[in-house]
DNA sequence: GGTCGATAGATGCAAATGCATGTAAATCGG
DNA sequence: CCGATTTACATGCATTTGCATCTATCGACC
């Protein structure tokens, strides 16, 4: 292992790309199925997010943090979703500047919808690849390093 | 741990999308950072790729490998790039449909220049996340899932 | 209460992207 | 060797994206 003796700088650079290379091969394969044919991977995304949502609702800020989208894109990609009936929108309560967005029905039946034949793909790729153990593995880091970022 | 218990299928998933949310929490950053003010991270991508490529030369669907975008994108963005004077085209001699890509001179400098600002701001994430062993760990399950995907 | 800087979101506009398609060259099947 | 299929790349065109900027509201401070 070439990186096991250099500097910490470059092992944190090598293990960012080794993880970014695997995010693009995985994505790349996943967008190329069936399941985003009439859904961007980001508007599923939103869709996801908004799916995870305790509440139902969540605020636009908060989902532009999911989602690897400027405020602006992200403002018309929901913009575009509310035409197609798939989520909903109405102004915070609590606070006059901002918005709430919150699924549909048929947002959710979608939603579900892709979201099966979208985890049947991933499976595909990721069941081969690596055991229980080591998935368990990199679930933990992957979480450990995302909320490490995101703390600060 | 939830997925523990739970079906392989569950537990892909839910490791591919911490995997996805950790890109994305770190991807946030690094595009913040004053390293991209002039090329696109897509663009950087590119220039990195040659930078690590031996011959120097590499075929434009080679390119697209490493790349997520569409072959059509990652054409005009090599025609971008070489008409900012970053790399060179030139006909592939051994297949009359390919195109060779390599860095000029400029290209090399830029990759250089950017590559250590962007190698700082990834240590800076990286290195507080993880311990070094943890590094190891997630860049040989992230190197092994790429791979894998990748072969079939 | 009133002023000032910060924050949430929307919008004009130029640039980037993807899809469908076009062209040319390579490969396959006979 | 020839027609059919596939592959590599380019291009027209509609859509999506990001940057800069605008409006409105919030919060801090006096």
């Amino acid at each position: 292992m070439s990186a096991k003796t250099e500097s910490p700088v470059r092992l944190a650079a090598e293990t960012w790309e080794s993880l970014f290379r695997a995010q693009v091969a995985v994505m790349r394969r996943l967008q190329a199925g069936p399941a985003f044919k009439g859904l961007a991977i980001n508007e599923y995304d939103v869709l996801f997010t908004l799916s995870r949502c305790p509440s139902g609702w969540l605020r636009q800020n908060e989902l532009n943090d999911h989602v690897l989208l400027s405020q602006s894109s992200l403002s018309r990609l929901v913009e575009r979703l509310e035409k197609r009936g798939l989520v909903e929108r109405m102004p915070a309560p609590d606070d006059g500047r901002g918005v709430l967005v919150k699924l549909t029905e048929a947002g959710w039946e979608l939603q579900k919808q892709i979201g099966r034949e979208h985890v049947r793909d991933i499976a595909a790729l990721v069941v081969p690849a690596l055991t229980a153990a080591e998935q368990q593995e990199l679930l933990r880091l992957t979480e450990k390093l995302r909320a490490s970022v995101a703390a600060r």
